[in-house]
DNA sequence: TGCAAAATCACCCGAAAGTATTACCGGAAA
DNA sequence: TTTCCGGTAATACTTTCGGGTGATTTTGCA
């Protein structure tokens, strides 16, 4: 990258600045400023030169990045329970958590320590879902749920 | 959010520069301006107000946004086999097919008879498939394997 | 307010699952 | 030819799961 590639806003910032001064220049030759005008006159070099100040920071700053997350599911955005299935099979809500959990690939002892309770109660809950849905084993049970659309 | 809060950065931005503007008047006083040093005043008052410029941009300005899409693997319901993860986990074909059975909800001894080997045998495959797959149950290893589309 | 269902927990026991190690065979690759 | 890998299998052991039973506490609802 060249100098001038480099450094070109702060060119042109000096361009800007010096052409700007040649047009005070000449303003304060053409309309010889009066003692009583000269506050409006600072006022309005004030102005102006906030704008520079503003339109330099805009310039120059590498704009600060703020990172937005957005979680986008790609498949199956299309699951919905199925209640006709869940009502049948008269899961609880209880039930159905754990059920979940199974799904997901966890052991009673895991499932346990994430619902706060002991692992005597997913025992029993386990046992009550695989007798409502007439299986023998966890996997018959995940199988089975994913099947009905009862859990995703 | 009150009157006050919403608009903190604009209230002390007015009142620097009344400030300023008194600190202005009062130097103008102090040291009468003489014509010939009128440039040099001007000159700094330009400087100053450019830099506010600057400080009210840096305030004012918001951040840009950066959109960051994360996409989040989920089931899908067309089923196809997945060559890339299949490849990268590299699990053999009887390994494969005795995934399947398990994911189809079957103990161990069931599926050694449905493949009229021992029991023993299919517990050294699930052992294999595990460690492959880096998972420790049954169970994680279908959840897994559907996600990563090996199994239907 | 009282009752039924749900949720909780315990204990025992056998079955199934999983771990670790070893071993043998046959085909493919080095 | 030797080595490596997949498939098979066994032994021995540990852990987890599931069945059966009983009991207490919560809770939602009539």
């Amino acid at each position: 990258m060249s100098f001038l590639a480099r450094n070109k806003q702060i060119i042109l910032y000096g361009i800007a600045l010096a052409l700007f001064l040649f047009l005070l220049k000449w303003l304060e030759m053409r309309y010889v400023v009066a003692d009583e005008e000269l506050d409006v006159y600072i006022g309005i070099i004030a102005l102006i030169f906030t704008g520079l100040g503003i339109w330099l920071a805009y310039k120059l700053r590498k704009p600060a990045l703020q990172t937005v997350v957005i979680e986008k599911e790609v498949y199956r955005s299309d699951f919905t329970l199925n209640e006709t299935e869940a009502k049948r099979l008269n899961l609880s809500k209880r039930e159905l958590e754990v059920l979940q959990l199974m799904a997901e690939g966890l052991s009673n002892q895991e499932i346990a320590e994430k619902l706060f309770v002991s692992l005597n109660t997913i025992k029993t809950h386990s046992a009550q879902i695989f007798e409502k849905m007439e299986v023998k084993r966890r996997t018959q049970a995940v199988e089975m749920g994913k099947r009905l659309s009862i859990i995703p």
